[in-house]
DNA sequence: TATTATGTTCGATATAAATCGAACAATAAC
DNA sequence: GTTATTGTTCGATTTATATCGAACATAATA
């Protein structure tokens, strides 16, 4: 399998996690791994009615804006929340993101 | 001059907040705002290079998203944040917006 | 009352984002 | 090796967003 790219946070500007966060499924996954505590997902895990394409987007936009980490494993990839980074760099934006 | 809409921000999703702030000139504006600690501007104050209409579309999307109010003062509109309300409804995320 | 200043709204256009199916790649399992 | 599983990527389509100029509305003022 590929070869994911993980920008540093520092070049995440704050549009580009709002926009990241501006859609309801991806606050869906950000709330999911925020749920598992540390817990890794692999893509089909996150409860999502879309297609796997579709899936795969969400996921790559949220990588980009530097709030997941995916690491291939095997036949499948394993995708966790980037929290103490993101929280350093945008700090209180995950405690909003909490499901309540 | 027309009536403005200001929903309440119980009505405002998160998606919806993050999507208000996910645009630079529109992340400018309440930042312009948070500067000025509670001063009202007129919508010709905000330093924006774009035009009149497209100044108009951005400070709408901020109002309904509730983050600014507008009231209407004789030949201009006079806008303010609505730093306590938002404040409450998305704690620590006007933090985030403060100019650094 | 005519003029000017301040914004809004409309219609059009351009750009970006979301979505899917199909084709592809890589690995595991048979 | 063949097949099944898991995701990614491509191309196409649809939907949303940003942008502007022009027309409009309102209020202050000359």
């Amino acid at each position: 399998m590929r070869q994911y790219r993980h920008p540093s946070l520092r070049s995440v500007s704050l549009a580009k996690a709002m926009q990241a966060l501006s859609d309801p499924w991806r606050i869906g996954i950000v709330q999911d791994l925020l749920d598992a505590d540390g817990k890794e997902f692999t893509c089909s895990e996150f409860p999502m009615s879309v297609s796997k394409a579709t899936r795969s987007h969400h996921l790559e936009v949220l990588r980009q804006a530097g709030l997941i980490r995916t690491r291939v494993n095997g036949k499948t990839c394993l995708t966790c929340l980037r929290a103490e980074e993101f929280e350093k760099r945008f700090p209180g934006l995950l405690a909003l993101i909490k499901s309540r």
